[in-house]
DNA sequence: ATTCTTGCAAATGATTTGCATGTAA
DNA sequence: TTACATGCAAATCATTTGCAAGAAT
């Protein structure tokens, strides 16, 4: 069976069904194991930015002795298979996960600690640069906070 | 005596004087020993974005006996004092330290590993966030290579 | 049987901390 | 003498790795 995955937009979240999972893992070619179903799950349409710390919180909760090894494991393949990105913040140590893999900027609430996703069109980036830099990226993060 | 620390721009490299980093460090209130005086010297005017590694690689080459705790506590002196910044790139887990204090902008050279400055007028960024967001700082990254 | 996965514990790398000693006003 | 600095080692935090045991094809 043919699957367009990139013709897929990015799912809001909590709409992707086990059977959803289950074959967006296997489209990309990872063997789809019951811890990586469940991580699938909680990272691909639940979570928000979450930290390999916060994916072990949940798994505690909802998945019986998975161990911490699993979840770094199981992120780092979700990474490789592009159905995760992560990110490093000048905010943080740890490594934060997006289930949006298509390019796009980030906000960070310095009132609440919150990342969100910016999309593309809302921030336009001119350079001067001479011809001599080579471009293959533009990373923004905009600080700020957001009134309530 | 009056020090109009913030009308002095940023020094290029090299061109501190050791009576002339002291006077940085005392203006800013820190006390200036060997050790940071010698730190200060480094990472204010001769290193370029060094991590904290970098700091007690040079140490133990040219000051007897320096603590690793000592450099970074002298780092983050430093930074406490607003004479160095530091970032965290998504590239990276280590931080780095930047003695260019002044806004500006990153390039990161993917085949080098190089980071380098880019002046904040080479780089202009328009967004289309709305109103609730209240911007205080505006932070890019450009990653690529140059050529040679 | 062979290959892939998991769990556990130990290892690693970056940074911080506790504490006793040293130094300076 | 009182406060601050330093050096050392141990502690901490995020992440990775080695390896033995388990599951799947």
């Amino acid at each position: 069976m043919k699957v367009k995955q990139s013709s897929k937009k990015h799912m809001t979240h909590g709409c992707l069904s086990q059977a959803e999972i289950i074959e967006r893992l296997e489209t990309s070619g990872v063997n789809a194991t019951a811890q990586r179903i469940a991580i699938g799950k909680y990272v691909l349409s639940e979570a928000e930015h979450p930290t390999a710390d916060d994916v072990k919180l949940w798994a505690d909760k909802n998945f019986p002795k998975m161990s911490l090894a699993t979840v770094y494991n199981t992120l780092n393949i979700l990474v490789e298979a592009k159905l995760l990105k992560e990110f490093k913040f000048p905010h943080t140590g740890k490594v934060v996960y997006d289930s949006n893999i298509t390019k796009h900027h980030h906000f960070y609430d310095e009132d609440t600690g919150i990342v969100s996703d910016i999309p593309l069109d809302q921030v336009e980036v001119l350079t001067k640069l001479k011809r001599t830099y080579n471009i293959t990226d533009i990373e923004v993060v905009i600080r700020g906070s957001r009134r309530r």
